[in-house]
DNA sequence: TTTCGGCTTGAAACCGCTTTCGGCGGCCAG
DNA sequence: CTGGCCGCCGAAAGCGGTTTCAAGCCGAAA
């Protein structure tokens, strides 16, 4: 029983409006009136509001007159539950964050849709947020983010999922999250794994096959990017492993983009004997050859066999279309959502361990036997 | 001077073990307690949570010396409002929506950085919903989206900007949109114009200029894109007042994409006389005429000139680069982004009126003087 | 001295939903 | 006839903020 004493009425004589709030009575002709709460639900069906919840939330100890009844109610009423209470009630806010720091769109657009088709299934959406990772504000963006919005976890792209320091912040924010890479680095468990040393390897079997032997290779900025150095490790091995060294001469350091891709074909091009494939640490960078290739009126494949690597829509533009490893982008947005579902709900279910997608050679027309 | 009486004390006799909270209790020797509230600031502060609350808002009305003292506390405290509850008491969510059901990644992603380029400094985050326009479920799945965490509005890209039944909808909610549009269509007040057809005039010029005749185009779908028919007007009417007119058999429907450009161009090509220049609809098509070129041994731009629309960075990776129109597609999306803002903060600023990006003409290799 | 109004501040209600902690009635074993 | 367990449900206490509505303090005007 609320005690409510009758006293002022006259404080503000004039100038205010008093509009504190329009009680019932807003129920004009039309139908503009506040979105319905489950009180609302609760009066309308004689129950109190946890049986609401109840329903809501699907609890098995709700007759089943009572849940239908009160489904009928919800459903005629439009009402669905506000996500701030919710979420402030579960200590949840049903948002998952993407960082990246990554210019390469379709990927990042890939990982995103993967990664939202396991989300919104589960009542989750997709708060994205791109960075600058060289930025000295870098780590206390990505707290404010996180505590801004109180996302239940992060996905991590490359190369930020590879930052150790920024998988300690997550940590010690006690934030779930789940990091993209190229191969395994520490800690086993909150990873989705591209296995690019294996990939890398393919791509030196198929230019053996072909009959290459004077091979060269771009490879991505080794200290940014682990990708990089993996495809190099794995490209280089394997091409040993046929008795055929990666020469230091054919060997030159790109940043993954089309301008270094350019840059480094012009140096390798101009090497002597010149090298008759070339595998581009990415397909930005193998365009940068086409580039270079096609101010030096070299054909492809006929003068040189150029391989990309990501399979990008740019790799089918191309001409000639390029041969190049396809990642399964968007499978790998799709287990990493998983992977994070599956913690941010402490499922008891499958053992933590990371989980692991291959890509695979698509043969296209830029790679052919050597001519000389 | 608080008033505070010491009653109660053994009214849960037993069975229940009385663990309301941790008072001020848990300064263990870790770190691992609860994040502060807003009420341990008010506590250690001596003052009440509204106080707190005043400082975090920034009223004018708190003594300096108490505001220092809050602010000392907060930072000394880490503390920083729970977003939820926060929201809640609000009612905004402080979350944006980005809605695109288009596969031009490059475009997405740019939209995207643009949008939180400015949404982050008002405090906002950005949620993205890819969506398919085709599906029954389409609105539907809209309208989940946007109750279910309550976004305090949309920015729609096209094609789903061009829905009226969508922005109906939106209207109905309640939620704030903001349409990227590429003509004015109803409703000029929340619209962020890309003029295409003053757009497609320029190509038109450029064309003529060179000194084509035998010109031909490959709009995109008309029926599902308005930038397709007004890239088409622009550029057949600016034909037209050059006495270009754009005839018939010069001019097929593509998708905007790269299959359809090439099996456009397949049939552009076949006419007799050939053209000399084609303007696809968008650089996807170009490429796709630049991919039937190469089959055909046609040199670009020797025996044709291309054109695309965009500027994607594949324009600038295809080989020979392509000439093509620059969006500023990034500045559309912060345009979005801060009428969106203004619009939810009824900000009684600017009159409401559409924003409007030019798109300009950039001149690469794929443009050049008719051979024949 | 009293009144008045501006500057500061706080108690309580509230935002909409969940959890805690029981209460209540029925059924079964003791 | 109890005691106890189980299925079903509700009152109240949060969750962590903000708004409402006063109220205390103080100097200036009356």
């Amino acid at each position: 029983m609320r005690k409510k004493q009758a006293v002022k009425t006259a404080r503000k004589p004039a100038t205010s409006v008093k509009q504190h709030r329009a009680p019932a009575s807003i129920a004009r002709s039309g139908n503009l009136e506040r979105r319905p709460t489950i009180n609302d639900v609760a009066r309308l069906a004689n129950v109190s509001k946890k049986t609401v919840s109840r329903v809501i939330n699907e609890s098995p100890f709700v007759r089943e007159e009572t849940r239908t009844r009160i489904a009928t109610i919800i459903k005629e009423l439009g009402f669905s539950p506000d996500p701030q209470a919710r979420g402030l009630a579960f200590r949840r806010s049903f948002l998952m964050g993407l960082i990246y720091d990554n210019p390469n769109a379709p990927y990042v657009i890939n990982i995103q849709e993967g990664a939202l088709f396991a989300l919104r299934k589960m009542g989750y959406e997709l708060v994205v947020h791109p960075c600058d990772r060289t930025s000295p504000e870098f780590l206390n963006d990505i707290k404010r983010l996180i505590t801004r919005q109180k996302l239940d976890g992060v996905i991590l792209l490359p190369p930020v999922s590879e930052n150790p320091a920024l998988a300690a912040l997550l940590k010690s924010l006690e934030c779930p999250y789940i990091r993209v890479l190229s191969a395994a680095l520490d800690d086993l468990e909150n990873v989705v794994l591209s296995m690019d040393r294996q990939s890398a390897a393919e791509v030196a079997e198929h230019l053996a096959k072909l009959g290459h032997t004077r091979i060269a290779m771009i490879v991505g900025p080794v200290a940014s990017y682990r990708s990089a150095h993996e495809r190099l490790e794995g490209f280089s091995n394997a091409l040993a492993e046929r008795g055929l060294k990666l020469m230091p001469q054919y060997l030159v350091e790109g940043q993954y983009t089309f301008e270094s891709g350019a840059a480094c074909a012009e140096l390798l091009l101009s090497r002597s004997p010149r090298p008759t494939a070339i595998f581009a640490g990415n397909d930005e960078t193998a365009a940068g050859v086409y580039r270079t290739a096609y101010l030096r009126g070299l054909k492809i494949p006929d003068d040189l066999t150029v391989i990309g690597f990501d399979d990008s829509p740019l790799a089918s533009r191309l001409c000639p279309s390029l041969t190049t490893m396809r990642q399964p982008i968007r499978d790998m947005g799709k287990l990493a959502a998983e992977k994070l579902m599956a913690k941010v709900a402490r499922l008891p279910g499958p053992p933590p361990t990371a989980s692991t997608v291959f890509p695979h050679l698509v043969v296209r027309e830029s790679s052919g036997r050597p001519n000389s």
